[in-house]
DNA sequence: TAGATTGTTAATCGATTAACAATC
DNA sequence: TAGATTGTTAATCGATTAACAATC
């Protein structure tokens, strides 16, 4: 099967495969079966075999997984091997706390520039990352190519900057807002991070 | 069928139609059938009806759902009745985010307290919420209930951290570490907001 | 009443798990 | 070599979709 169709749930665990090999590569573990890799992440062995095949034969019979291969081999598969460009839109508490605080050159990723509205902001920079005007960003964009948009703003100017932003080329959205941004699929592809969703599925099992 | 037994894609659903209904009351509709739902949703008319069936007739026939009514009844089933109290443990850039812009009455709960080891910041608030020492944590509990614990403590101490809470009577977990805890699961109940998973996710798509 | 739409059963589809021959 | 463990096929399980009688 062609690694960029495959079934979505595998595609959500492979971060998850990834983050474990990772921490295995830190510990110095050099090898692991299926079977050991599946006890500490509390799926099947199964499943983590019929995974892995989805993308190649990575393992050798009798002995399992070469970590660091494997590691990276998921790495190429989640396009960590290709550099990308973001540029965040809303500078609040949520859009500090992930200019500050998130590795996104661990994921290959850089954080190129941001977008406000407040003028007080405009000008300045957070941890190294400028803040433009957000009526700056045609521009901005005729000059440097950004991959994907992380949309930090209020919930209020959720959709029209959504709109907006696609319509000027930006095609990925990683979408922070808490609200379903109803763009026609064709036009962008949407990853939501919807605390909310996550705080009510909390609040369900608690019961 | 139990509605503390819904499977979990269901349950994972309840939220999104949740936030749904809560537009469409916004927006003053009165009632809706499940194929109008469904198109907005983009799903099917036939996952909607069946995934409400799961826990109550509410609808009729001819006419469809009234809004507000589903709305409640996803609400309940969601435990959006019963009024819970957090306690936010790390006041970095993340909690901070939340402890001012996260809208926790919004879903009946209520931030009660934040736990931090730099001095600094203990004794002072945010947003109207106390800053205490986290060795003030056994002191707080005993006079205080708390049901669940947000976590937003570095990865260097995500799972030290979650041990402790857990082992001291917090069951529920809002993990925002990007760490697997690795708790065992009849200790205690973990939602997870990886980041970097979901940023992986996109690059994955961005292919 | 006629049209609309539900709730539910049956059919389909897809994902997970089990089993095992191949082989390191 | 013998034991371990893969990659893959087949079996099972569960979730989604389709269909339709019931009924507002």
């Amino acid at each position: 099967m062609d690694i960029y169709s495959l079934p979505l749930p595998v595609v959500r665990r492979l971060p998850k495969y990834y983050r474990q090999l990772d921490d295995l590569v830190y510990d110095g573990v050099e090898r692991i079966s299926s079977g050991k890799l599946a006890e500490m992440m509390n799926i099947t062995a199964s499943q983590v075999r019929q995974d892995f095949s989805f993308f190649g034969k990575l393992g050798q019979q009798g002995y399992g997984y070469n970590v660091k291969t494997l590691k990276n081999e998921i790495g190429v598969v989640l396009g960590i091997d290709v550099p990308r460009t973001v540029a965040l839109f809303g500078m609040g508490h949520l859009g500090r706390a992930l200019t500050q605080h998130f590795e996104f050159s661990k994921y290959n990723y850089s954080l190129a520039a941001a977008f406000e509205i407040n003028p007080d902001l405009v000008g300045s920079t957070v941890n190294g990352v400028r803040i433009y005007h957000y009526n700056q960003l045609q521009t901005y964009l005729a000059s440097h190519k950004v991959d994907a948009a992380i949309l930090a703003v209020p919930r209020s100017a959720a959709r029209y900057t959504a709109r907006e932003i696609v319509d000027l080329g930006i095609k990925f959205l990683w979408n922070f807002t808490n609200v379903d941004l109803k763009l026609p699929e064709r036009d962008a592809f949407i990853e939501d991070v919807h605390f909310s969703d996550s705080l009510l599925c909390l609040s369900y099992y608690m019961k």
